[in-house]
DNA sequence: CTGTTAGCGCTTTCAC
DNA sequence: GTGAAAGCGCTAACAG
């Protein structure tokens, strides 16, 4: 079968008319027959047309399409940002078209150009946690279109970010852990690679710090943020002389996991070992003891990347500015520390 | 600033040959100078260029995109959903634009027309709790879009369709309960314009008929899906003068909202009342005591859903298949029944 | 092997 | 108030 989707033409013969008319008719232009734009409509409708945004992106250069690029899907926070952003895209008249990269360089890079090619008319990112290079996101900078990096963001580029003050969570956790009792804090870290990681890791540091607590580097573990390796330096943290009396761990699935080691061992928590996470993910109030962790504004990062992404949409290049917005981070405590 | 992106015709301009010439370059056609090849194709890596796929989309009348229609994105479910698809999607060189409802039958509306203004190719859809009416996805159907309906899909519509065997799990369930000792076994329902609502309560109902035991009404709630709600009947339920043993539950926030009522109510799980849920959701194995519950095999109900259309689309109209594809469920058993 | 031409569906001057 | 014509970026015959 031919696939032929009813046009603006199909509407003006079946009118007589021309299809500039219709165009006018369709977009609401004022100098329109009342009479001939009724008849438009109501044929429109009754032929389900509906307007080709591929050309009208064509003839316009916006396609009024945000992309949306982050990391992975598996947790409840890509999907809330997500959630976040189309609320406010949508709300402006932009649609949204997201890809995940699975954590995943390559793919990440073959995302970004299908962004490009797709011609969205800007993109908010969280990088892999394997991104090095950044070359594949300067393409949007060297181009002018408007990109803002969230949670994960680029050190390299001068573009808008959106983040938490994740120093600070950071270092409240460590300090409420401290002010538990505890002396022997680890901190499962995230790869250096990731400011988030550098960002928690200096709260964690500091607060020791601050309270007279000496940094013992062997309690401080940077790891790749898969669950698997997470487990093995869970238990290796157990199996030292001396293992710690508390774990802050830089995310919720991980202190999540090690939870469950700690659990299998037959260890008490917190009393044995007191566990923090971060990010407050769905899970996190359900189990038991339930995980005190630092809670980041997910949805609300979401719509400030977006919102900051419609507002470098109309400006030149020149004005935009290298904004960090730092969205505030709560401790949220539960049973685990 | 002019946000010129460039164009066939600047690397054209550069080389001083034709547009054409470039676009065969650029596409791998056979009848090009090697040499022009790789002078085209070194220019536009160095100017950034990236072909434009509206203008592509324009002139093949297909976009190489498929479209998601899901209803939310606050569980793990929809999101792995558009892990596998968008696995299968990329593989076949198809992008994936993503959209959710929010459980709102108007912005599924919405939603459809968008992915009509856009010229996907086909489209996936998961409808929402709310939709009773059908139109816009008919439309699809009259303009010979490929569509296909996965997990919650939509009866009176003659197409492709992934769904798992609801009845099957929700009867192996409720048999599994009634294996344990569970006599007076409550069933919180979904609303009834979902099928896979009423399919998990026929699986009920059959198990309890096929050992014997009374169907009784009132222990049959159905409610909107919203845990608000669960909350407030898990509570009638057991307020009731005979409360029931054991609450098999449509799916896995509801039962994991009622283990925390039936906890907070001091009662022992599974020897007071027993739970089951459907679906086997992250939180479900972290919970104590886990949730025993019916596991579906969610990626690959994506990746099902997305080959299913990637096959619809390359065939006639007339040869559509109205085929249903029902996937296995697994009963998994934990604590909590 | 390469250039020319037409056209995808739409908006937008520019006339009338 | 309406029509004709140009053009957005690209591919696909059709000639050479």
């Amino acid at each position: 079968m031919k696939r032929h989707q009813t046009t603006i033409i199909d509407i003006a013969r079946e009118l007589n008319i021309s299809k500039s008319t219709v165009s006018r008719a369709l977009t609401g232009h004022p100098n329109v027959n009342p009479e001939t734009r009724k008849a438009v409509l109501a044929l429109a409708d009754r032929m389900d047309y509906q307007r080709n945004m591929l050309a009208l992106s064509l003839v316009t250069s916006r396609s009024n399409t945000l992309g949306i690029i982050v990391p992975e899907f598996l947790t409840s926070f890509f999907p809330q940002i997500v959630i976040g952003a189309q609320e406010v895209a949508s709300k402006a008249g932009y649609n949204v078209i997201v890809s995940q990269s699975n954590e995943s360089y390559e793919t990440e890079v073959a995302n970004a150009k299908v962004m490009l090619a797709n011609r969205v008319d800007g993109v908010m990112v969280s990088v892999s946690k394997e991104s090095r290079n950044f070359e594949h996101f300067k393409i949007f900078q060297r181009k002018g279109i408007p990109i803002v990096f969230f949670n994960r963001v680029c050190d390299e580029m001068q573009v808008p970010k959106v983040v938490v003050d994740d120093y600070d969570g950071a270092f409240r956790a460590v300090e409420h852990l401290i002010g538990t009792g505890k002396r022997r804090i680890a901190h499962l870290a995230g790869p250096d690679s990731l400011s988030i990681s550098r960002k928690r890791l200096q709260g964690y540091r500091d607060a020791l710090l601050k309270h007279g607590l000496p940094i013992r580097e062997e309690l401080i573990i940077p790891y790749d943020l898969s669950t698997e390796k997470a487990r093995i330096y869970v238990k290796h943290l157990l199996d030292l002389p001396e293992p710690p009396d508390a774990l802050f761990s830089i995310n919720d699935p991980t202190a999540i996991e090690a939870m469950q080691v700690i659990k299998a061992r037959g260890l008490g928590i917190p009393q044995d070992i007191a566990v923090v996470g971060f990010s407050n993910d769905y899970a996190s109030a359900l189990i038991e003891p339930g995980l005190t962790t630092v809670a980041q504004p997910v949805r609300e990062m979401g719509k400030t990347a977006a919102r900051l992404l419609l507002d470098q949409m109309d400006r030149e290049v020149s004005d935009w500015k290298a904004i960090i917005r730092t969205l505030k981070t709560e401790l949220i405590i539960r049973g685990s520390g």
